[in-house]
Order: C-alpha cells, then structure tokens, then sequence
DNA sequence: TTGTAAGCGTTATCAG
DNA sequence: CTGATAACGCTTACAA
C-alpha cells in the first residue's frame, strides 16, 4: 500500500497531520518545550524558538484545537445562536462577529434556534459543550431557556435584556425620535405600530418607545399584534391596519414592512400617497423595494462584533466592560410622504 | 437555594460539567460500560444501560465532543466556506446546510474566504484541523487553493468541478434553455451576457451555455466581463452593456441584475420596455425589486443539503454518491418583456 | 532554558 | 456483559 494520495476518492488514508512529537522528535527535543515555543512566546531560547518554528512550517504543523482544547477547558470556538438563518437581519450580524472572531482569534459556530423546544434537544445542546461561550439573538426564545443556557456558558445577548446579564443593544430611541418627528413633520397624526412576535423584548421596546414619542408629538398611537416577523406576518397584518385608520404605519421590522406594503399594493393602493410605512434593521434588499423603504436603521456590524468582543472580554475574566450604546439612524428613502388630505 | 447562579458577572465559577467518571462512580460501574452505554446501543445490559441513562439525565451531562474527538479524529463538525457572507445567495446555501448537518449530528462551523491570499492565514487555517470535511461555497478561491485544503481534509466543492473531486452543481442547462427560449419567444434578438469574477468556474459554464443557447435560436451574442459579483459590479456594467447593443441581458447573478436595472433607471430608462433582464438563483429580494425580476432559480437549499450528506458520506468510508443532478428552471416575473420595436 | 510526567474526557483493545 | 488500561495531542506544574 504505497502512499496514493492522489486517489480519487477524496476520503480514506489521509495521511495524519504533524503533531507536536513530530517536531520534538526531528529536532531532538523535548515535546513540552515545542509547544513552549508555540505558545508561550518568549519561555524558549531564541535559538531553539526559531528552529522549531521552521520544522513546524516545513511539516505543516497545525495545532489541533481538540487537543488544545482539553487541558484547557477552552475551544477557542464561539457560539451565535439566530431565531431564523433565513432573515437577512443576521447576514450583518454574522458578518460583524465573524470578524471580530478572526482578529481575536476565535472560530464561529451556527445554529438555528427555532423554538424554545428545538432548543432542548436540538443542535443547541450538541453546541453548548464546543463553544467557550455563546451570543444569543434568539429574540423567539424565552427567558427561562437563556437562563438555563447561562447557567452553562457564558453568554451575551443581542437586542434585548434580561436582568442585569451581558447584552448588546443600540441606542433605539434616537431612531425612533427621527422617525416620529419625522412623521409629524410630515404632517401625520395617527401612527400604527404592526409588532412583532410575543416574545419579543426588542419588539415591545420599539413598541413603548415610538407610542411615548407618538404621543409626545400629540399623535394617536395604535399597536397590532402579535404577529409574525416575516413577509407573511406583515402581510397578514393589512387588514388589522387599514381598521386603525392610521396613515403612518412603523413594523417591528422590515421584512413585515415589505411584506405590508406588498399587500397595499395588491389591494390597489398608491405608496406612499396612501399610507407612510417605516421599518427597523435595514435589512439587505430595503432599498430595492418599491417604494424603496425608510427605515430605521440598526448597526448591525457593529453589533455583532461588540457582543463577540464582550463575550472574550468575559471569558479572559476582565470585567466586562459596560456594553457600549450604538446609534440607531432614521434612513429616510421613498415610503414615507404626507398624508393624504 | 444556596447555588448562587444569579452571580451578576456570568464569567468565572461555573461547576464543570458533568463527566462519564461521574456517573460511573454514581452506580459503582467502570467509565468505559458507561461510555458504551451512551454510544454502542446494545453492548450492555438493559437494565444497566436504563440506571445510566438516567444517572446521565439526572446530572445533565453532555457528552464532551473535544475528548470524544482525540481518540477518534473526528470532531463531527463540518466548515462551510463562502466567499461573501454578505451575499445573500448564500443564506438559503447555510439553511439548507445547517438543516441536513442537524440530521446527521453534525455541527456547522462557517468561514470567509475573500481571496485566496485569505485563505493561507486567515480563518481557514483555523478552522481546517477543528473539522471532518469542508464545504466549498468558494467561487473566488483558485484551484490551486482547493487542492491544497483537498489535501487535508475531505472536500466538497459547491457550484464548481475540479478535476473529479465531490461537488454538487445544479444542471444549469435546464434553466438556461428556458431563459433563452423565453427570451427567443419574446422576439429578442440580441443577448448579452454580463459575467462574474474572472476566476469563477460557474460564470464561465453560463457564459457558454448562454452562448449555445442563444445561437441555436439565431440570436447575437456578446459577453460583458469580468465584474464583480456584486450590486457595484452591475451598476458598473451598464455602458458596456448598452454599447453592445444588446436588448436581452442575464446577469451572471440576481444582485448584478438589480444592481444594472438601478443604473438603467438612474439613467431614465424605462424597465423591461427597453431592455429585459434576468438574473440567476432568485435570491432573497428578488421578487420585490421593482420591476420583479426573473431570474434562473437554483434550488440552492437542496444544493446546501446534498453537499452535506455527500461530505459525510464520503467521511463515512460510504462509496460517494454520484452527486444527484439537481434542476433549475426559470422564474419568470416582471423584468422581461418584449423588445422595443 | 529545557525535560519529565501527570492529566484533560473519551474511545478502543483486550482480558476476565 | 463488564472492567482495566492504553492511547489521542496538548498544556502545565515541577524538577533538573
């Protein structure tokens, strides 16, 4: 069997990766001060130090973070738990921490957290035991699952608070004051907020905020829902708002703004003559739209990479650092106009 | 209650959790009938195997995949590499992905490969020795790259042949031949085809089947590119592609296409009377540009799916599954018409 | 500065 | 059917 590497089947006998007693061996040292060398920088002579670092590249070494991770009780690997893979909200997010991961040295790992349910049993428990700690925006999740994931790994939510546990959230009401002046500077008097799931902490926030600010500006406020965070659920929500009689419509996000707004259109409105609808995120796609759509938007980037940041922070035992309040912006683009007279 | 859980700061004394030593000095057994209690079904007694399992549930163990993968060299995670995290062709690649790892037992871990530079140091590196096998989402990696990670772990390449190695690529052919003949029917004449990155394989493959296509139907053919793969790249695009002539114009991807009908219209055209467009794999937004646009569907869930069982088939030792030829097929919406007269 | 040896939680091999 | 015991690759006291 000689070596065929080449073999077309990409599986099979792959030869094993150089380990640390490889390098030890070919130089004639002692497999402890290798991974001195390694990891410790400056705990090796300079000399020896250097030698081994060209073994090392020479046979391709790669630590194995397995091994690593044994003795040491950290994987180095961070957990970002998302409701729904399929809402653009997150592509921003992830991207943010799967940068912040790589300059801090760390691997992200998914997962899908549907429902409370799925998250007993499903791939969040076959994650919880790989990761050091993990990032939760998981707004469909109830609290008594967080605290139980809590009690297990370190962990720091993304929009929405629980007790006094570590937790990203940007500043919402300065966007929220935009966009109802803005509102009010258009000339609208009855605002309607379509909200999002039950469950959701940002959800209700968004909600108490833009009624405050509403009526603040002497304007009528009305809440519907629950509903569903999709397309769909705004959808669904047409007949519920057109019942409010309000001319102003904000949505949990924009995904159900679109969604909302399709709905007018199928029923034969004009946006934005008829009605002015905002949404929140920002999402990919929001300014394609049609009418493109204004929103709030939220930095999601930034978002992702300060929670992952305040999770290492935690995790290396530093204090963490008080979570640092992130702007919120009005975008204004084309569905929101005067109301009609 | 004296278990202080509600410790402000999450970090620090946590009780480690529980190992198969526990339970095995719980019930007086060796680790190791414990261990094959918990993985071998069937090589120990019922009645222990039962007090085990319980013992287990009651300590709230989870097995620890770190140890488990030192002795097996397998760590049952899987890497998804892309190009782009921000594109959202990839958000229905990671669903579909995500889903057929959680019904293998699988773990998905995620990385960005900008360019091939990247790769050499970046996340990849990291990520390689954690995993069984790796994903290639990659468009932009060069073949040499691929060969290399090829080299080291299992690989299965998406969108995308080399050589023989394991891919799952859709048949474009299908969906192409209705594009065109749409196109024909529509009495259009003259197509461009506006094409991705220089080193992409699957730009290049719908570059020519356009090409055959199109001359079957006596229609003219010209190919605008490299672009980039993005919004900026079809934005870009546009003076080459009105030079051409052309009154037809498929972009190599759906965000090109929206990115080229924003110039269009920025530039006062009247979209599809002018010009008609399709774009390919009908990506979140798709629908909800204005005009709606047709575009060349990838059934990219399944395509995430199938990469994944093929990869740990393979891992598996099983004979690799000819990769099953998954259809595309056009979606027709609102951004084709007829040509102007 | 370097080496020795123990141990991390699991699986696998071999006896009993 | 069950129990010792030796790996797996790495880190980390403790010694030299």
């Amino acid at each position: 069997m000689t070596d065929n590497d080449a073999d077309s089947s990409s599986s099979g006998n792959r030869k094993p990766s150089a380990t640390i007693y490889d390098i030890a061996r070919e130089l004639g040292l002692s497999p402890s001060t290798v991974s001195r060398a390694l990891t410790k920088p400056g705990r090796v002579s300079e000399k020896t130090a250097t030698r081994i670092h060209k073994v090392a590249a020479d046979l391709g070494y790669r630590s194995n973070p397995m091994a690593r991770a044994l003795p040491t009780g950290r994987t180095r690997m961070l957990g970002l738990v998302v409701s729904d893979l399929t809402n653009p909200v997150f592509f921003r997010l992830v991207r943010g921490a799967e940068q912040a991961c790589h300059e801090l040295g760390y691997t992200l790992v998914f997962a899908e957290s549907q429902e409370s349910a799925e998250a007993e049993h499903g791939t969040l428990d076959r994650l919880l035991p790989a990761v050091d700690g993990v990032i939760l925006a998981a707004a469909r999740l109830a609290d008594e699952d967080i605290s139980r994931i809590a009690g297990i790994k370190d962990v720091v939510l993304i929009n929405r608070r629980i007790g006094d546990m570590a937790a990203i959230v940007p500043d919402i009401e300065s966007g929220i004051a935009q966009a109802v002046s803005h509102l009010a500077d258009l000339g609208h008097r009855a605002i309607a907020y379509v909200g999002g799931p039950a469950r959701s902490w940002m959800s209700r926030t968004r909600g108490d905020l833009i009624f405050t600010h509403a009526v603040a500006h002497g304007m009528t406020y009305a809440e519907i829902g629950p509903n569903d965070p999709t397309r769909e659920g705004g959808e669904r929500a047409l007949r519920r708002v057109r019942a409010s009689g309000a001319t102003a419509i904000l949505t949990y996000n924009d995904i159900m703004a679109i969604g909302l707004m399709r709905a007018y259109q199928r029923d034969g409105a004009a946006l934005p003559d008829e009605v002015s609808v905002i949404g929140f995120d920002d999402i990919f796609g929001a300014d394609f739209a049609t009418p493109a759509l204004s929103t709030v938007r939220s930095p999601l980037d930034e978002i992702g990479a300060e929670a992952v940041r305040l999770l290492v922070h935690g995790l290396d035992g530093r204090d963490a650092t008080p979570p640092v309040e992130l702007a919120t912006e009005l975008v204004v683009r084309e569905s929101t106009a005067r109301p009609p007279a």
